[in-house]
DNA sequence: GGATAGGGGACCATTCTGGTCCGGTAAATA
DNA sequence: TATTTACCGGACCAGAATGGTCCCCTATCC
């Protein structure tokens, strides 16, 4: 079905619960999971590897927590995707060379890289920013790259 | 990962190869394994998936085998994905209302689902002609998207 | 009628995913 | 210093999805 986790999702609902509050602030897990109502364990999960992957910075002992280590607007969906999924590689060929038996005699190959490339390039046009408030329009997307391409609507 | 399933890409590199022969072409799943050194059964299970597709019309029989439905101009990536996978829906939430509990007090959703249009239409942008042949410059998603975007490498 | 080839579906091993739990350590505070 | 708070690292597990095989049935050609 091409879609990322459940864990990712949960990870950038996390995130954007952070880019909502006024810069800095620092939140820990029991807070995060109250606001969101995911179940605790999960959430310090996903905050853990937030933290790992430089997204969020952590702080311990008493008073601890986590926040943003940067601006929410410089913050792209592709590197969350990044963070969270390892990687966005349509298929295991587009990861690099060496992943696919056939990597002779396949024609497909280099078209896919385009394909990737692009799904990344759209990817990387919307920021955490973006996703806090829907009224931020962002239709830009729309615009790029919806030119002649009929709906076909998110199915 | 944001990975398609491998034996959708199977699906597509079988797609490729017919779409490479001259038009209305048959060839059975035996020929097929051959040509792509797939296992038969794989190949075979995916021709089946095509042909209930709609994108390949099967001919049973001796003699027997499947061809192109439609012309491989006619046919976009997106399309396939949608027939080998059931849809490009990167979150629950994006295949429509009910699919997750907090639809409501969720301010992530909207935005999420620009962004599946955006890769939908990424994915429309290609056709399984221009899969065929790498020479065919289908450049326009690069042009179209990267307007701004660094390379940040196929990863 | 015999050979060929697809159709439908059951079936299985292995991996991935979503989720829990626990013992350790760092920091704040009293 | 003792206590409490909260992150850290990783083990662990049940259930689902994935990749792949097999088999019997039906249609078509010669
Ligand atoms: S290189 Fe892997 S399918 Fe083409
Ligand atoms: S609607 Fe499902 S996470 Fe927002």
């Amino acid at each position: 079905m091409l879609r990322i986790s459940k864990l990712t999702d949960y990870g950038i609902v996390l995130l954007a619960r952070f880019a909502a509050e006024p810069p800095g602030t620092t939140l820990n897990a029991r807070e995060m999971s109250e606001a969101t109502g995911l179940p605790l364990p999960v959430v310090s999960k996903m905050l853990k590897t937030l933290a790992g992957a430089e997204l969020l910075r952590s702080q311990r002992g008493a008073k601890g927590g986590y926040h943003l280590m940067r601006a929410p607007e410089a913050v792209t969906v592709a590197e969350l995707l990044d963070a969270l999924e390892g990687g966005v590689a349509l298929m295991d060929c587009t990861a690099g060379p060496g992943h696919c038996e056939q990597e002779q005699n396949c024609n497909v190959r280099e078209p896919w890289q385009r394909i990737n490339r692009a799904v990344l390039g759209a990817l990387e046009t919307v920021t955490l920013a973006e996703l806090v408030q829907p009224n931020t329009p962002s239709n830009l997307i729309d615009i790029q790259l919806r030119a002649d391409a009929p709906p076909s609507d998110a199915r």
